[in-house]
DNA sequence: CCGTATCCTTCCCGATACTG
DNA sequence: CAGTATCGGGAAGGATACGG
């Protein structure tokens, strides 16, 4: 399921576990994952409801990005029984302790922005 | 030089555009940046002291990571006219911004490789 | 010493159609 | 409502050879 021999991967664990930047960082990259995380530290929990919130996320995208966070430890998945058409997503206690670190993320973006003339994507 | 066209463009655009979170982790991204700013926080400097300090790297993802740090604004190129063969890299404003984060980053990744007991890679 | 230039592989992500 | 399955394009990144 996964080319264990492929340079590109090697070289990504072998940062992963020289850098506890890289470390980190790797439990949050994917497109949607830091917006799909603020979602859920806003308060936004249902599925139906991250998806209205980020309006031009794919069905495939959303599912593959919150699987991806659980699969890290990130949230948990709650699939409520009475009602099999509601299901919960909430943080769990590692990706609760992420709030300060995200916190600080979008403080330096704000601030970077009003700051720095342009953004020139690279 | 850009498909400005691809759906895949657009969206992460209009994620950074829309999320300081994203925006911020858009100007750290990428395989071996992490590690670089870090080698030129704690002071490393030249081209072949970060080359010997991330032995497993390329010239050609050094030279293209540096590159594309420098487009962004976080560091600065600095070739010495009398020694044409030595070359420095410093951290612009913008980068030293950068340091508390990567302090807070660096912290999030040791304590949590304690606390959690396995990193199953997604 | 500090890069460039090519070529090629890997894999992320979007489109689309379908399901309990 | 909350997913799955399949397909395909293209960007990121690695190998290697060459250059001032």
């Amino acid at each position: 399921m996964r080319k264990e021999q492929s340079t590109n991967y090697e070289n990504r664990q072998k940062i992963i576990a020289a850098c506890p930047i890289s470390y980190t960082l790797s439990l949050i990259e994917g497109r949607w994952k830091p917006m799909i995380l603020h979602q859920l530290f806003s308060g936004i929990s249902r599925y139906s409801e991250i998806k209205k919130a980020i309006s031009i996320i794919t069905e495939r995208m959303l599912t593959a990005e919150l699987k991806e966070l659980e699969l890290r430890g990130m949230i948990h998945r709650k699939s409520h029984e009475e009602a099999m058409l509601k299901v919960e997503y909430g943080l769990t206690e590692r990706g609760e302790s992420l709030r300060p670190v995200f916190q600080q993320l979008w403080q330096w973006g704000k601030s970077d922005r009003t700051t720095s003339a342009a953004f020139t994507k690279s």
